[in-house]
DNA sequence: AATCAAAATATTGTCGACAATATGAAGGAA
DNA sequence: TTCCTTCATATTGTCGACAATATTTTGATT
C-alpha cells in the first residue's frame, strides 16, 4: 500500500512518450525527421503497439505531426509557429502572474526572492553561461505558473507548451541576450506579487515575454540575410 | 490527386475518437463513468488496438483519465475545474481578440456584424430558446479566435477546451439568462475590432468571459444549496 | 456476523502476424 | 532522356491471442 507512485506500475507506452519527448526535445530525433515505427521498436526493444500509442500522446502535444497511412514526422518550428506560441505564452503566464498575487503564500513569495538573490549571484559569477541563464529564467516562470494554483494553467504552460518551447531554446542557444536586464524584468514582476497587486503583475509578465518574443523575431531575421 | 482530404483515408483509431469525443460531450457516455475497453470495442464492433489509440487521444484532451492497468475513466467536471477552464479561456480569448483587430479583413468583420444582426433578430423571434443563444454564442467567439489567425491559439481554444465547455452546457443549459446583456457585450466587442482598437476588443472579450464566468459560480453555489 | 486470505475472474497491457496502403524500382512508350 | 505504368517492397493499420495486473468472489477464521 506504498508503492502508489512507483515506476514499476508505469505502462511501457507511458515510459515511452516520456522517454521520446526528451529525445525531440533534446534533438536526439532531429526536426522534420520521420518516426519509423520498426526502427524505433527495435531500437527501444518493444512492440510497435506501445509505441503507436506513445506516438499518439506527442500528437496531442503537437510534437509530431501524424498522416494517416504516411506516417509521423517530428515538427520543426519556424518562426511564425514560434510567434504564436509566445503569444499564446504571453496571455498564459500573464494571467498565472495574475493569479499568483493572490493565491502564493507568502513563505513561496519569499523563496521567489532567495531565488532571484541565487540567480543574482550566478550572473556574476559565471558571466555569459547560457546554461544557468536558461535554466534560471525557467525556475523563475515555473514557480509562478505553479504559484497560479491553477491546475489548467498549469498543465498547459509546463506540460503542453513548455516541450516547444525547449525544443528550440536547444536548437539555438542564445536567447537572453541580456541576463541583467531579464533579473530587472523578474525583480519588478516579484515585486508586484509581493504586493498583491495582480493588474501590474500581469502587466509585467506580458511585457516581459513580449520582450523575449521581439528578441527572437529579431534572431530569425537575422538568421535570414 | 484529388482525394487527398477523402473520408476513406481516416484510420479507426481516428474516426473512434471523434465518435467517443460526441459520446461524451453529449453525455452518452456519462461523466465519471468507466471506459470498459471490451464493452466499447463491442459497441464500436473494432478490436481494442485502435480503441486504445483513440483513448490516449482523449486523454490528450483531459476528456478521459487514465490509471494504469486500472483503466479510464470520464472526467467529471466540478465548479472549481470549471472555473480554471474559464480563467484560462479569458486569458486566451482576450488576446484572440486583440489577434483579431490586426488580422481580420474588413469582409470577415462585415461578416461578423451581419452575424450580430441576425443573433438580434433570433432573440426576438423565439424568446428564451437556449439552443440558438448557446449555438449563436459559439458562432460570434467562434469567428473572432479564427479572426486571430493564430493557428495555436485556434487549436488550443477550438479544438482543446472547446469540447470541455460544450460538455458542461450540455449539462446545466441556462447559462446565458440575459441573452440581450450578452447581445450588447457582442456588439461593443464587434465595435472595437471596427475600430482596430485591440487593447479595447480584448479587455472587452476579457471582462464579457469574466461575467460569465461569474454566473456559472453563481449557479453552482444555488445548486449546493 | 465481520474480517481477512486466497483463489477465480475480468480487465488492462503487450506482442507477433496479417491486411491495407503508400513508397520506390523497373521497364516500356513518346 | 523524360514521363508514365506496373510491379515489388516497405510501412502503416488492424486484429486476435497471451501475459500481467487488478477486482471480485469465495471460504475460512475469529
Amino acid at each position: 500500500m506504498e508503492q502508489i507512485h512507483s515506476k514499476d506500475t508505469q505502462t511501457i507506452a507511458d515510459r515511452l512518450s516520456d522517454e521520446l519527448i526528451t529525445s525531440i526535445v533534446k534533438g536526439d530525433i532531429p526536426s522534420g525527421s520521420k518516426i519509423s515505427e520498426p526502427d524505433l521498436a527495435r531500437t527501444f526493444k518493444v512492440s510497435r503497439g506501445p509505441l503507436r500509442e506513445a506516438i499518439r500522446r506527442l500528437e496531442g502535444l503537437h510534437l509530431v505531426a501524424r498522416i494517416p497511412h504516411v506516417g509521423a514526422r517530428v515538427v520543426s518550428l519556424h518562426s511564425e509557429q514560434l510567434v504564436e506560441i509566445y503569444q499564446v505564452r504571453e496571455a498564459l503566464e500573464g494571467m498565472a502572474a495574475r493569479l499568483a498575487c493572490s493565491n502564493m503564500t507568502d513563505e513561496e513569495i519569499a523563496e521567489l526572492k532567495e531565488l532571484l538573490d541565487a540567480h543574482e549571484r550566478n550572473i556574476e559569477q559565471s558571466e555569459g553561461r547560457d546554461y544557468f541563464q536558461h535554466e534560471g529564467d525557467f525556475d523563475f516562470h515555473y514557480r509562478i505558473i505553479q504559484g497560479s494554483k491553477n491546475q489548467r494553467l498549469i498543465e498547459l504552460l509546463c506540460s503542453e507548451l513548455y516541450h516547444l518551447i525547449r525544443m528550440y531554446r536547444f536548437r539555438s542557444s542564445q536567447i537572453l541576450s541580456r541576463p541583467n536586464k531579464a533579473l530587472t524584468e523578474h525583480r519588478h514582476i516579484c515585486t508586484a506579487i509581493e504586493e498583491r497587486d495582480g493588474e501590474l503583475a500581469e502587466i509585467l509578465m506580458r511585457r516581459h515575454i513580449n520582450t523575449a518574443q521581439k528578441h527572437i523575431e529579431q534572431e530569425f531575421q537575422r538568421e535570414e540575410e
